[in-house]
DNA sequence: TATCCGCATAAGTACGAACATACTAAGAGG
DNA sequence: CCTCTTAGTATGTTCGTACTTATGCGGATA
């Protein structure tokens, strides 16, 4: 097509950074089977003049996709499509507090679910606290952004005295310690994760559109304040085909 | 101004990437304790003035200890420095039946099976090569000093460079990318984790006394040598019924 | 005294331009 | 036919610049 007109380019809408706009954009393409498992990317220049945007802004999008492993670059040959978001999503790698505030940022916890529990039995002991203990409970799936289906479902487990933390808010899109943190001024010292394998209990297969009793990994966090107290538990599931955690050891 | 001179911007070195060296160079004020733990780095303006660089160099460099856990950033405020990375090894935080997993002194890798083999396909994709590059295999049960049954199995890649520091060996009792470092001087820049749920496969069900199918975990290594190159690959299966990962993230 | 508003600050986003480096493929030469 | 060289391509790095947005501080106001 002969078209100078609209373009492709994306409508962009404000509030969004335009490197996530893209990014999701080429998420849906990828998808979509526009650009298959496998396959190579058009060269960044090339994208940046299709979208309308600047190069550097493509590769933001690009970097984003990469550390998710949707994508893969190599200097003087191109950008490769390695899985689609219902192949090979989550490659979950926030293994610092600042990892997890970023991770927090570019997702959406929406919560489905609350009510207030009493820990017992396992729970307690993966808890790390008397039986007994009665916590805030919050749950439901969590989405990145733009997405139409969540990669995870989360649960949180709040002390109750931070309950008016979360109080009206229905879609979290950042780490809620850090609102625990602003609230009551205590700082979390510790936080404490275990990753296990675990077979996915019914309603977390059905958010995640698998099997019950599929293959699927837990991630249990607890966050710890000053005086060695649970502040907050928070479990994770992901579905375990498309979902690995990985963490970085790097020497100076 | 007085100084023109040489400043104390950095004596940048050819090869490397300037934001990298900034980032050793910001790793190494922190880790003296020029830059404490808690307190905030000079603006990023500041630091792209006093190196002698752009400000985005700067940037990519936080960007950098930034997924490494060692700084955070919040707008308007700051980047706040959130730990020292020099004692990384010490992160390893493999939990097994409660005890506490340490790798290099309390187990024993038995090697059972050596071979010559090509990566291709998943695997050569998992470990991050290209296909049809040769490595040497080694794989064996690895045991609890004195125990009779082992709690993992343990697959070895290494890069036939190396094969001879194995040679000879039937059973290893030290993390075996140290024997690497020591013979070849060449030191490892960093480890990849990647930890995923599996169905056990057959060979590791036998040895595990599991069921073929059942529950489990495997964990893989990527060690990477100073040129980016891949000097070991590392895969293990563990159990899942008994077998959890664990990490502590503390921020002061 | 307490609250609100606005300014300064610092990271985040976005554009443009240029050069460096790794890789591929095509062509020249043996 | 094989090897070496060379040109082209695409990502990586680096500079410059400008604007946006979140935050915090301090002064003015009720």
């Amino acid at each position: 097509m002969s078209g100078q007109g609209p373009e492709n380019g994306l409508a962009f809408e404000k509030g969004t950074p335009r490197y996530l706009q893209v990014a999701q954009h080429l998420q849906k393409q990828i998808d979509g089977g526009s650009y298959p498992v496998g396959t190579l990317l058009p060269p960044e220049a090339d994208l940046a003049e299709s979208l309308a945007v600047s190069r550097h802004t493509v590769r933001q999008a690009i970097a984003q996709l990469r550390d998710r492993g949707v994508l893969s670059a190599r200097k003087g040959v191109g950008t490769r499509v390695e899985s689609r978001e219902d192949d090979w999503r989550a490659r979950f790698g926030a293994n610092s507090r600042g990892g997890l505030f970023d991770f927090a940022r570019t997702t959406e916890l929406h919560f489905e679910t609350r009510s207030t529990v009493e820990a017992r039995g396992a729970l307690a002991v993966d808890m790390g606290v008397r039986p007994g203990r009665k916590f805030h409970y919050l749950a439901g799936p969590r989405y990145y952004a733009g997405d139409e289906k969540p990669f995870c479902v989360n649960e949180v487990y709040l002390d109750p005295r931070l309950r008016d933390v979360v109080d009206g808010i229905d879609v979290l899109r950042v780490a809620l310690f850090t609102l625990v943190e602003n609230k009551t001024g205590e700082r979390v010292k510790e936080i404490q994760q275990e990753v296990r394998a675990i077979y996915l209990p019914d309603f977390v297969a059905h958010h995640l559109d698998r099997e019950p009793g599929a293959l699927g990994m837990r991630m249990t966090r607890r966050y710890i304040g000053s005086g060695s107290r649970l502040l907050e538990y928070a479990v994770q599931y992901y579905p375990g085909d498309t979902f690995s955690y990985q963490t970085t050891l790097s020497s100076t």
